[in-house]
DNA sequence: ATTTTTTTGTTAAAAATTTAACATTGTTAA
DNA sequence: TTAACAATGTTAAATTTTTAACAAAAAAAT
């Protein structure tokens, strides 16, 4: 793919697909920009132009083809051979993202899970073994392991990331409320769930005062 | 706040803030711009520009006054008086969210959780109470709870978010992989953790192909 | 005392993203 | 057959968001 499609419609098209998957299961064949939108809470022409971005076209009035376009979303946004991913932190949140991705057959697949605590060491959950965080190093580049969710306390998660990066890690997805910092070459992600519901309270608010 | 502050902006004031906070507790009483910036990894301009939108005016060549700062924000994106706020589904995911906020004075308290399985209902978890889901109309509206979390399976979202809707609720904060449907006067924020991660996946494989 | 430096505040420009407008074309209906 | 309709695909406009440019002023350096 040699396009340069922006962000959002990146983060879109994975939220089609995991639709279309839905649609596919349920025995549409066919669906029509305007669900699709509906589904996302956006607008039909944001569809329509997403699809366009990655050439997909469809059949006039027929609206598109699930299955195809379910395959052609995966040849743009997954790599041709599946990518391995490592939970850096097994406590609620690490374990909540495992059972998340247990069973899903995707490109992308939870192989390890780190942690300190003796106890998990050395078990599996739902099927992902544990190690310690001082085999890091070593155990993500025997799997090959190129992303890294950093599910630990904010505390850590500075050592966690200088860690991951030395570890040759490609992608890092930081779940910490804490932000780290990190060398070019290494794409990073930041997800701050008390700024989400901060931002949701701040609306409610703006909301209740404007009526 | 009579002000129209991008959506954007928002969610950046509540990053400052936190930021804040944390260098407060280590006695610095003045910050750059371009501290914040460096911390949050986005420019002093935009730090800048975000605290003109907010009109604070920091001090020439001494940058701004941290206590000041985080008090505006605090005027700007708090509720005078706290929020009360659900966690519809006890699971790890619940349960991690719930301890996230344990302990943090601030606006936004986690006063009930709700689940479907008997095992958890009458508990408290971090010294969140656990109701079951059949009590949640008259609980949440007994508690004046305003804001709901979901993290139940993607299988309950949707009618979960109807109860929630049917309880008067004013927002919700949706991570389940399933978008639900909402009243206009409901705001909703929805976040996928799978997106985020197929996302990170994309730009990886993006730039190990362009080099 | 004057110049340089550093940092803020703000206007203007640029870039990214969304929305609107509309041409096109099968399909259905009159 | 012809007209109306309903959907796609695409260009253009509008909006939102970010970045650049630069004036102003306090502090530091000369």
């Amino acid at each position: 793919m040699i396009k340069n499609l922006p962000h959002k419609t990146i983060e879109r098209l994975s939220q089609y697909r995991r639709a279309l998957l839905i649609c596919l299961d349920s025995g549409k064949t066919h669906i029509y920009s305007h669900e699709i939108a509906r589904i996302q809470h956006i607008t039909a022409v944001q569809v329509r132009r997403d699809l366009m971005l990655i050439g997909y076209t469809g059949t006039l009035r027929k609206g598109y083809n699930v299955k195809e376009l379910i395959d052609l979303i995966g040849q743009i946004i997954d790599s041709d051979d599946g990518i391995h991913v490592a939970i850096i932190g097994m406590g609620n949140l690490g374990r909540a993202l495992i059972n998340y991705f247990a069973g899903k057959r995707s490109q992308l697949r939870i192989v390890a899970g780190f942690d300190i605590n003796p106890d998990k060491i050395g078990n599996t959950m739902s099927g992902v073994p544990c190690f310690g965080i001082d085999d890091m190093e070593s155990t993500i580049q025997k799997l090959d392991i190129r992303i890294g969710i950093m599910t630990v306390p904010a505390d850590f998660a500075v050592e966690v990331a200088d860690k991951l990066v030395k570890s040759g890690i490609k992608g890092i997805l930081n779940y910490t409320p804490k932000p780290v910092n990190v060398p070019k070459d290494v794409y990073l992600e930041e997800y701050d769930m008390i700024t989400s519901l901060e931002k949701v309270a701040f609306f409610v608010k703006m909301h209740s005062e404007t009526e």
